[in-house]
Parts: C-alpha cells; structure tokens; sequence
DNA sequence: AGCATGTGTTTTACTTGTAAACATTTTTGT
DNA sequence: ACAAAAATGTTTACAAGTAAAACACATGCT
C-alpha cells in the first residue's frame, strides 16, 4: 500500500499523526514560507529522548537510582577496570563537578570506592563494589527488556535502518562538537 | 557498495564509528549472552538529543533564552491565540510549576502578557508582545539554518527515511506514554 | 443554600546541575 | 632549578526543575 505521493505507509502514516508533525503544521501555516524539514528529525528525536528518559527510569527508580549515577556505574562496569573521575565525566558526558558530587552519594552507599595514585597525587581511582557491580548486573537485563519491549513495534528491518541513520547523524553530530571545540 | 554482510555502507560505515558503538561493544564482552540491540537505537537517541542541545542553543544564547522559554514562546507564537498556563504545560511537555516560573521570568522582560479570565477566575490567558512576537519571528530562521546545516550531510533521501522511521518510534512512545498514565 | 469534590495555578522545600573560583600537583620553558 | 602554565579535582554560589502541598475558585449534589 503507499499513499498519494507513492510514499510506502507501512507505518500507518506515522508522520502525519504524532504530535510533532501537529506543531510542524502550526509553523507552516503561520511561515508559510520557511523551511521546516529539519524539525521532522531534530524535534522527533529531542521528544523520542524525552519520553524515553520518562519512562526508562521506571527499573532505576526501583534501585534507587537515577539515569546519570547508572550511567557512572555502567562506565565502570563495562570498561572492567577503574577510572579517574575525570575520565568518568568524559565517559558519561558530564562535568567534573557533577562527577564529583554523584562520587560522593555513590561511595556513602558502598557502591563505589576510591583510591589514591601514587605516581600522581592529583587523580583518584575509583572502582565498583561488589555490591555496586551486583545492582548494575541486576538492573541491566531488566533495562534491556523494558526497552526492547518498546522497540517490538517496530520491525526488524526498520529497526536496523533505524539504527544505522541514527549513527550517520551521531557522526556527524560527533565530529560537529569536536570541530565547534577546539 | 556493499559490506561483506550485504547491508551497503553508504554512511561509511557509521555503525561502527561513533561513541554509541563503542559503548555497545565494552557491553558484549562483559556480558555476551545479552541483546544489546535496543541500545543502537535508544542509546543513540539519547545522545544525539544531548548533542543537539548542547550545539542548538547557541541561537537562543544570544538572545537570553533558554530552550525551554523558547519553547514557551514558540507555543504562543504557533499557535496563534492565548493560552492558558494549563495549556502551555501541556503543548511544551513540562510541569505547570515550571510553566509559572517560566511565565513570571517571561513577563519580567516584557515578552509575554498575562490577562484574567471573566468567567473563571482561577485561569489566566497568555499572549505575547510584540516584542516578544519579533524576538521569536528573529530567532526561527537562525535556529533552522542552523539545524538545517547539520543535517545537510544527510542525503535527501535518506533525511526523509530517518523522519518517518523516528514517527514511527515517536508514535508508539507517546502512544505507550498515554496507555501507561491512566 | 451549604458542603464535598474537582480543577487550574501557585507556592514551598528540596534536588541536581553548572560555571567560576580555588587548592593542589605536575609539566614546561628557559 | 625555578617560575609560569597547565592539568586534576573539589568547593561555592546560583539557576532551574520537580513533587507535594497549599490556595483559589468552580461545579455538582442533596
């Protein structure tokens, strides 16, 4: 089936009927006259972002936790090995200073320790628990679940095209930020 | 060209060279047996969003403007009519205390407008200046040239298919969204 | 009319992130 | 070797969001 235009519909026009697309419409009738193609991708994927974040942390908020210290966790454990906080907040898009205070909560819960470097007395060397690398092992799965529940909509195939459009824009955006940054 | 599982590479292989790939793979050697595949999705989303933020408000930087007052603004305008603070939290997807706060910041700067209601006292209607009308009529174009220039590394066609496939998504999240808040 | 209940908005207390300043230590240049 | 510069991490002051309660008004029931 495709519509007017010869566009496939396999998504049940999916364009036309979710509330971005509404405020598209809204622009173009006021502006007729600009350009509103980008916001079909960048304000999808800044409300699918959204929504995500509402809904994800459902399995987190049961820990206890919340996205960013998962995200400082997870770090940890998928390296295997200690980081310095300063390579915690590259690793996790964040500041020193948020590093710094999600360190603090995270070691008064005995999920994380730190040690100090002997050659350099400036960095530490912070590692998971036994009971931190526990709660990320049982969180993950739970994650994963959720979230592949909500890709199952969507079939196999557009998921992969999904996925490799995205990564073309994440490069792209990537190489933007380390361009804009010098 | 084709890579040597038949998907092509038009992207030049983007799959495997941004940050989210990497992610996944420190995933697959600590824990093999799991399904890392909604995180090419989920996670990118997540990130390009963060990007995206970072990178887009420079615009509105310039003009004293947070995203989300832009956002606040941009619903006024779009619309064309008033609006009520209700209203307002609903179009711009947050709180109705950040709404007040956003509105009394808003009105400070003599960008919005606020008049009671006759019939109910307890509702007010929101419109914008004119000043407040220019600013936002000023900032549009920048914003979707700049977001215009960052998706021209896309081809076309390839924009239109990451527009409708992120529909797709959008539609089953805020659908999911409406099902899960009875 | 009078009171319970619902709705729209604001206020309050609190959490969390950031930017800028700071302290400490290392590196670099001469 | 030593002063200046850079790197690392923390602290401080502040901005902005949220949840829950408070508030103000409207509506419906008896």
């Amino acid at each position: 089936m495709t519509g007017t235009d010869g566009r496939p519909t396999t998504t049940q026009d999916a364009r036309r009927n979710d509330t971005v697309a509404a405020v598209v419409r809204q622009w173009q009738t006021v502006h007729p006259d600009l350009d509103t193609g980008p916001m079909e991708i960048i304000g999808r994927v800044n409300r699918c972002a959204a929504l995500l974040q509402q809904a994800e942390d459902a399995p987190l908020r049961r820990a206890g936790l919340s996205r960013p210290e998962f995200d400082l966790l997870g770090a940890l454990r998928r390296t295997g090995h200690e980081l310095t906080p300063g390579e915690l907040a590259r690793e996790t898009f964040s500041s020193g200073a948020a590093v710094t205070k999600r360190l603090k909560a995270l070691t008064e819960r005995g999920l994380v320790e730190r040690r100090g470097d002997a050659r350099d007395r400036r960095v530490a060397h912070v590692r998971l628990t036994d009971t931190g690398r526990d709660l990320v092992d049982g969180i993950l799965p739970e994650q994963l679940a959720y979230e592949t529940s909500v890709l199952s909509g969507i079939d196999p195939t557009q998921r992969d095209e999904l996925a490799s459009l995205l990564a073309g824009l994440l490069g792209r955006l990537e190489g933007l930020a380390g361009v804009l940054r010098p």
